[in-house]
DNA sequence: GCCCTGCCTCTTTTT
DNA sequence: GAGGCAGGGC
C-alpha cells in the first residue's frame, strides 16, 4: 500500500487543511460553492485511513445521490488502485447504506421480513395500495393524489394522533400497506431508512457501529436521514459533515434551511468554513454574492473575466435560435460543447431548445433519467424475475401473466387464481417461474436464461417493437450476469442484489453510449444543475413568474433565490441571462428583478439600466436579514449572534450608503422627467418608491421608480 | 349520471 | 386563477 503523501495536504489551502486535520468528535464544515468540498471530504477519508489508522470499513460515507457516491469512490480508487472495492461498502447513498445494514447486520425478521427482501419502486407500492383499497373497501379521498397522500401519511409517526384530515381511511391503508409489504418481503425507499432507523434504535450486539460518519451535502437531509445519522452518532461515531446552507433547494422535499444550525447545536459541533471559491470569475462571483442570504464570506481568487451578458428576447423560440448561434460561435472559438449548459426553471421549457438545437445540428443532452421501469418490456422482465426469486410476490406473478403485451395474456381474474392457489399445469410461464430456483444455478449464460423462459415466444414476436424489446432484454440480462459475476455470491443471491440495486440506482439500460463524457451541450432545470460546473452557462427565462417562480410564501421566495444562486455559481467563465418580452402564460413580460439585483457595472446588455436594486428590494432584504437573525438566535450561540449582528450592521450601513447615493442621483427641485413613450413631463408627487408625473397630452401617470424607464432631466 | 359547490393543488426531483 | 375531484342533491 502506498503511503499517504504529506504533500497531499500541502495542496490544500489553510481552511481545507484545518478541516481535514480537525480532531473534534463532531465537525461541520460550511463549504461555499466551488470551495473544494469533495476534495476535503476525500482528503479527510484518506487522512483518517493513512494517518489515523481508521480502517475504511470503519467509516460510513453518506451522500444523497449515486452520482456523488460514485465520484467519491472513484476518486479514492484512482488515488489507491489496489484498494479492494469491498472495503468501501459503507460508502454510498443514505438508502444504499441502509439497505446494506438491513441485509448484512440488522434483524429484519423482527419486522416480519426475511433477509432476501427486495426493493420496489414507488410505482409498485401505489399498485399495492390501490389493490388494498379495493380488497378492504377502504374509503380514500383524492385517490388521484394517492402517492402524495401516502407519503405525508407515512411521515406521521408514533403517538401523533392518526386522524385523517379528510376523515377517510388513509391511516388504515398505511397500516395494511406496511403489513402487506412485509408479508410480500418488499421494501420501498422510504422503508429502507424507516426500518433501518427502527432497528438501529435498539441496542443490538451485531449491528454496525462505524467509528466515523462522513456526510456530503448535509444541508439536504430530510428528517428520516437525520434520524439515521443520529442513530450512528449516538453509537459513538465521530461526525464530519460538509454542506452549504446557501444551496438548500430541496426544502419542498423535507430538508430545511436551518438544518445546518440545528446539527451544530445538537452535536456541539465545531464549525469550520471553506470560504474560497476557485471556480468562477470574480464578476460572476460578485453577482452571486447579491443572492447570498446569510452574509457568509464568499471569496474568489480569479480575474474579473467576462461581463455577464443579459439578452432580451421576444420569446423562448427566439431565445433558442439566438442561443444556437451563440453556442456555435463559442464552439468555433474553442469552447467544447460539453462545457456549455442551458438552465431553465421548468422541465417543460426544455422542448423548445431540443427542437431548435436538433434542427441546428448542435449535439445536446437533456438530463432526464430513464430507468428500467420506464420501458414496458423491461418492467415486465424485472417482475418476471421478481416472482421467480420470491414466490411471496404474488402481485408480480399476476402482473406477468395478465400483461396484455407480453407473456400469455391470461385474464387478470384467471391469473390471480393461478398465482394465489399456486396451480401447476395451468400456465407454462407460471410453472417456469415456480421452477426457476431449481435450475437457476445451472444456467450457463444470459442466453440460457432467455431461452429458459422461452422469451422469443413471450415477448410478442408479432409486435412492431419486438426487435427493440428483444435487444433491450438481452442487454438487461447481460448487465445482470456481469453484475452477478462481480458479486461473487451464488446466482440467486446475486440476482436478488441486482434487482435491488436496479431499483435503487435506476439502471440506465437503454443508453447507447456508456461514455459519460460525451461532447454535448447539457440542457437541464436549475435544480438538476446542482453540483455541476460549466465554462459557460446560459440561464433562460429570467422573467418574474418563472425565475423566481410565483411562490406561495416567503420561504418559497427565499428558496427561489438560492436556486438562482446555485444556477449562476455553476458558471466558470461566462454567464449569460435572457428574459422574454412575450413569455407564455405563467411568466410576466420583462426582466425579473433578479437581473436588477445584479450591479449594472457587471452587466453587458443592449440597453441602459436603472439603479441596480430598488429601495423596496433593499428594504425587504434588510427585513429578511433581521428575521433570520431572530430565528437563528434561538438556536445559535451568542458569538455567532454577534457575528450576525455585525453583518446586519454592515448591511444597514450599505443600505444607507446606497440610499445616499440614490438620493444624490435624484434631481434638484426642478423635477422634470423623460419617458420613452410619453415624452417629457413634470413631477407632481414623489416618494421613495413611487413617482407621479404629468405629461402633455397624456395626463398624470404613476410609476414605480425602480421599474419604470424614467429618466431625470 | 349530471350539475353545483367547496376544496385542494399546482413547480422543482432523489432514492 | 384554473382545473380536477369529492360529495350532495336531484
Amino acid at each position: 500500500m502506498e503511503l499517504y503523501n504529506e504533500k497531499e495536504l500541502d495542496r490544500l489551502n489553510p481552511y481545507q487543511k484545518e478541516a481535514v486535520l480537525d480532531e473534534s468528535p463532531a465537525c461541520i464544515v460550511n463549504a461555499n460553492v466551488g470551495s473544494g468540498k469533495t476534495t476535503v471530504l476525500i482528503s479527510k477519508v484518506q487522512y483518517l485511513h493513512h494517518v489515523k489508522k481508521v480502517n475504511y470499513e470503519e467509516m460510513t460515507v453518506l451522500t444523497f445521490t449515486n452520482k456523488a457516491a460514485d465520484e467519491i469512490k472513484s476518486r479514492l480508487l484512482a488515488a489507491e488502485p489496489e484498494l479492494p472495492v469491498e472495503k468501501l461498502r459503507g460508502f454510498g447513498t443514505f438508502h444504499s447504506t441502509a439497505l446494506y445494514y438491513l441485509r448484512e447486520y440488522l434483524p429484519v425478521e423482527k419486522l416480519g421480513y426475511t433477509r432476501d427482501f427486495l426493493v420496489i419502486d414507488p410505482e409498485e407500492e401505489l399498485e399495492l395500495a390501490l389493490d388494498l383499497i379495493r380488497q378492504h373497501k377502504l374509503k380514500i379521498k383524492y385517490k388521484n393524489r394517492l402517492k402524495k397522500r401516502l407519503e405525508s401519511a407515512m411521515a406521521v409517526r408514533g403517538e401523533e394522533k392518526k386522524v385523517s384530515k379528510y376523515q377517510d381511511d388513509i391511516f388504515d391503508l398505511v397500516r395494511l400497506l406496511r403489513e402487506e409489504k412485509a408479508s410480500q418481503d418488499k421494501m420501498t425507499f422510504f422503508d429502507l431508512l424507516e426500518n433501518a432507523n427502527l432497528l438501529l434504535r435498539e441496542e443490538i450486539g451485531n449491528s454496525p457501529s462505524p467509528k466515523w460518519v462522513i456526510v456530503d451535502e448535509v444541508q439536504d437531509s430530510d428528517s428520516q436521514q437525520l434520524v439515521f445519522l443520529d442513530r450512528l452518532v449516538s453509537r459513538g461515531a465521530n461526525l464530519f459533515a460538509v454542506g452549504d446552507p446557501n444551496q438548500v433547494i430541496y426544502s419542498w422535499r423535507g430538508s430545511a434551511f436551518q438544518i445546518f444550525y440545528t446539527l451544530k447545536h445538537k452535536y456541539r459541533a465545531k464549525e469550520l468554513t471553506l470560504p474560497i471559491n476557485y471556480r468562477s470569475s470574480s464578476s460572476i462571483l460578485e453577482a452571486a454574492r447579491c443572492f447570498l442570504q446569510n452574509g457568509s464570506p464568499l471569496t474568489g481568487v480569479r480575474e474579473p473575466g467576462n461581463k455577464i451578458i443579459v439578452k432580451r428576447q421576444y420569446d423562448a423560440f427566439q431565445d433558442a435560435c439566438y442561443l444556437a448561434g451563440r453556442i456555435k460561435k463559442l464552439h468555433r472559438e474553442g469552447t467544447p460543447y460539453g462545457e456549455m449548459a442551458v438552465f431553465y426553471r421548468l422541465q417543460s421549457q426544455s422542448g423548445m431548445f431540443e427542437d431548435v438545437f436538433s434542427r441546428e445540428g448542435i449535439p445536446f443532452e437533456v438530463s432526464l433519467k430513464r430507468t428500467v421501469g420506464d420501458v414496458p418490456v423491461l418492467r415486465w422482465c424485472i417482475r418476471l424475475l421478481r416472482f421467480s426469486l420470491n414466490k411471496k410476490d404474488t402481485p408480480s406473478g399476476i402482473y406477468v401473466l395478465a400483461s396484455r403485451e407480453y407473456g400469455e395474456g391470461i385474464s387478470e381474474k384467471k391469473a390471480k387464481e393461478i398465482v394465489c392457489n399456486s396451480k401447476p399445469g395451468a400456465s407454462l410461464l407460471f410453472d417456469k417461474m415456480c421452477g426457476f430456483s431449481r435450475i437457476c444455478e445451472e444456467l450457463g449464460d444470459e442466453e440460457a436464461l432467455f431461452s429458459y423462459f422461452e422469451l422469443e415466444r413471450y415477448l410478442n414476436p408479432v409486435s412492431a417493437s419486438y426487435m427493440e424489446d428483444r435487444d433491450a432484454v438481452h442487454r438487461l440480462f447481460q448487465i445482470m450476469f456481469d453484475y452477478v459475476k462481480e458479486q461473487q455470491e451464488n446466482r440467486e443471491a446475486g440476482m436478488r442484489a441486482f434487482i435491488n440495486s436496479s431499483s435503487l440506482y435506476g439502471l440506465d439500460v437503454l443508453r447507447e453510449e456508456i461514455s459519460e463524457e460525451k461532447d454535448s451541450v447539457k440542457l437541464m432545470t436549475l435544480h438538476a444543475s446542482k453540483g455541476l460546473e460549466f465554462s459557460c452557462v446560459f440561464i433562460t427565462g429570467v422573467n418574474y413568474g418563472l425565475i423566481p417562480l410565483k411562490t406561495r410564501d416567503m420561504d418559497g421566495e427565499e428558496e427561489e433565490r438560492r436556486l438562482f444562486f446555485v444556477g449562476i455559481t455553476r458558471a466558470k467563465d461566462r454567464l449569460e441571462l435572457s428574459y422574454y418580452t412575450n413569455p407564455g402564460e405563467r411568466a410576466m413580460p420583462g426582466e425579473s428583478r433578479y437581473i436588477r439585483m445584479i450591479p449594472p457595472r457587471l452587466l453587458e446588455g443592449e440597453e441602459e439600466r436603472g439603479p441596480a436594486v430598488s429601495l423596496q428590494e433593499l428594504k425587504r432584504q434588510v427585513q429578511e436579514q433581521r428575521t433570520q437573525v431572530q430565528e437563528r438566535s434561538l438556536q445559535e450561540q451568542k458569538r455567532s449572534l454577534q457575528e450576525q449582528e455585525r453583518s446586519l450592521q454592515e448591511q444597514k450601513r450599505s443600505l444607507q450608503e446606497q440610499k445616499r447615493s440614490l438620493r444624490e442621483q435624484e434631481p434638484a427641485p426642478t423635477k422634470r422627467v423623460r419617458h420613452p413613450r410619453y415624452g417629457t413631463g413634470v413631477v407632481v408627487r414623489e416618494d421613495e418608491t413611487m413617482l407621479e408625473a404629468e405629461f402633455e397630452g397624456y395626463g398624470t401617470k404613476e410609476f414605480i421608480k425602480a421599474f419604470s424607464e424614467l429618466e431625470y432631466i
